[in-house]
DNA sequence: TATAAAAGTTAACGCGCGTAAAATATATAG
DNA sequence: CTATATATTTTACGCGCGTTAACTTTTATA
């Protein structure tokens, strides 16, 4: 810490005895100034502690640092692990990234495009909340600002979509419950949030018609995003109604089957793959609390690592001026075998 | 949509037929102005899309009207939960809220509060990582930014602490199950994150010497942020050794509680309060998730509401200049009755 | 209708930094 | 050691808005 404190770039220009506009390239990019500025610099700037003002450095810069990182549902654990995965890696790249979630509510993510405007940020990465999204607002928005989006694509939207090969999700699953027990019926919400429910649906008939079985389909009432409730009042409805048709049910999400596993848990149905069990129950998402549900959840995990990943450096790449045309990328899921199916 | 892009504030003054200074007043108060003005600007508003420039806003502004929030843990849904509550509050009472999550990490945290010193919040919630906290560079924050803490008190640090009263959850489940069946051993983390732990084991042992029981109290290994698993390990190790000493188990927190619940589901206990049950389990939060659960988690539920109003009050009447002493409020928990006890 | 108070206008400065142009210094190559 | 390319310095302007001061207009109260 010096005596002298650093109200602003001018002084600590002046302590590092280097010139203004030299410094101001530095925090522009540290690497455009010679080894021998920058080291004299950097000494000050740990004299000093000295940081640039970030309003008056983005005001006229073209492009700020900012990026922003918008999730359907903070709450929502899978989300939030990705959104931090995503943080992460915006910080380890130099940028400023700001969390934002839409909290299930269209209007909100209206909102959240619109403060996300006034922040001029370089980028946007974004998870909309899918059919329930504005579509003109989302596309206008990717019209002005560089965005990948992500979880849940809106066709032609953006620079990029990044995310997971939903059918491969579902075909996967069906193929291991098959293979080592009665084929699976399958568990969703008549009004899914997200297009990739449907693409989980046709992957899983596919698979079903692959391997010669009938596919059979259960929607479960109600809307928003308390997928658990849903899957829980859902559940109880078709074993009531014993409507499943099989011991086996592919469950559209994993917080879906968690809602099944409580309405099982109510009804007095056993769950598991032991002989003694009532139920096979599987997920998709391998969501952070799929491993200690009772029974813990069979799923397909998600390559959180790889979506966010290439999401982020798609973004990064178009931001430096890699210029691409619209892209897809899907990752592939993995099973994971727990006790529940 | 007006036919001329407007570009500065300047500009929109011109086009809503009022000068640039009082247009500059109305939107840092919109009440500032004459009624009669602020239809004119309103009007233009409409017709125009202007939004003032942030940054050249904040720039010389002394206080900002942004509001920096800051859990511990995102990806738990508990702090995403109080996190969206005080978001919401804050956009309502007109300021711009920006969430953080220290991911558990005190590194992390602090270069959080770096990084909001430079945003010049005109005010910060904090939620610190409690016992792994950096408290000097806490108390140093505080001392430039008006800061309340919730969830986790570092004594005497900011402005005021808001939270709930840890010692009367344990008691009042304690009172609960001693009521209806065997008095309740304790189960929580050696090596607990949060200083809120200690409040409740302390809050059991009065409850059970208040009631003439002898406190057990069992402790699992395993630091940092992942409950649920350090709950289960737990759990299959103190349930192997039996080490309970007791049909009933309260857990210092739902997430731990959870764990538990995996781990009797791996030994076969049957957890519930009816006869043919081996164990009772209850936690403490009423987290998001121990609706479902199985058996649903039978806790005690914050006040989510209270505390983030609370919360979101003291640090808006210190913002604008109602000073008050350092002041701690504690909100009382509420028994929520589920299948596990 | 007179008058004070409140609100608005004009003019001007400054915030902290980005950025551009021209002049100068330093490094690299031949 | 000169020629050339590259860095740095100096100088200067502008971004968009906050803010102030002196002045004028509108509104409220008597």
């Amino acid at each position: 810490m010096g005596v002298v404190k650093i109200k602003n770039m001018e002084e600590f220009a002046a302590v590092s005895g280097i010139s203004r506009p030299t410094v101001s390239k530095y925090f522009n990019d540290p690497d455009s100034v010679r080894a021998s500025t920058r080291a004299k610099i950097e000494a000050a700037l740990e004299a000093h502690d000295y940081r640039p003002n970030i309003y008056a450095m983005n005001q006229n810069r073209k492009l700020t640092k900012n990026v922003g990182i918008m999730v359907p549902l903070m709450a929502d654990p899978f989300f939030a692990e990705i959104a931090r995965n995503l943080e992460k890696r915006c910080i380890d790249a130099g940028y400023r990234p700001t969390l934002y979630s839409s909290h299930g509510d269209p209007a909100v993510e209206e909102e959240i495009l619109d403060s996300l405007r006034s922040l001029k940020p370089s980028g946007v990465l974004l998870a909309p909340l899918g059919r329930a999204s504005n579509r003109a607002a989302i596309e206008a928005f990717c019209a002005d600002v560089p965005t990948v989006l992500f979880d849940s694509n809106l066709k032609d939207t953006g620079l990029a979509f990044v995310g997971s090969d939903a059918p491969q999700f579902s075909s996967l699953m069906v193929d291991y419950l098959c293979r080592t027990g009665e084929p699976p019926c399958f568990f969703e919400m008549k009004n899914p949030a997200n297009p990739n429910a449907n693409r989980r649906r046709l992957g899983y008939i596919d698979a079903m018609e692959r391997l010669g079985h009938k596919p059979i389909i259960y929607q479960a009432a109600g809307t928003g995003w308390s997928f658990e409730e849903i899957g829980r009042t859902g559940g109880l409805a078709a074993l009531e109604a014993k409507a499943f048709g099989t011991n086996t049910v592919l469950c559209s999400n994993d917080r879906l089957a968690i809602g099944l596993l409580t309405a099982c848990y109510e009804k007095g149905y056993r769950v598991g793959r032991e002989e003694a069990c009532d139920l096979r129950v599987a997920g998709q998402d391998d969501h952070p609390f799929s491993r200690f549900t009772c029974p813990p959840l069979t799923t397909v995990a998600q390559d959180y690592e790889s979506v966010s990943r290439h999401a982020v450096e798609t973004l990064f790449r178009a931001v430096e001026g890699d210029e691409r045309p619209y892209e897809v990328t899907l990752f592939e899921g993995r099973l994971v075998m727990r006790a529940s199916a």
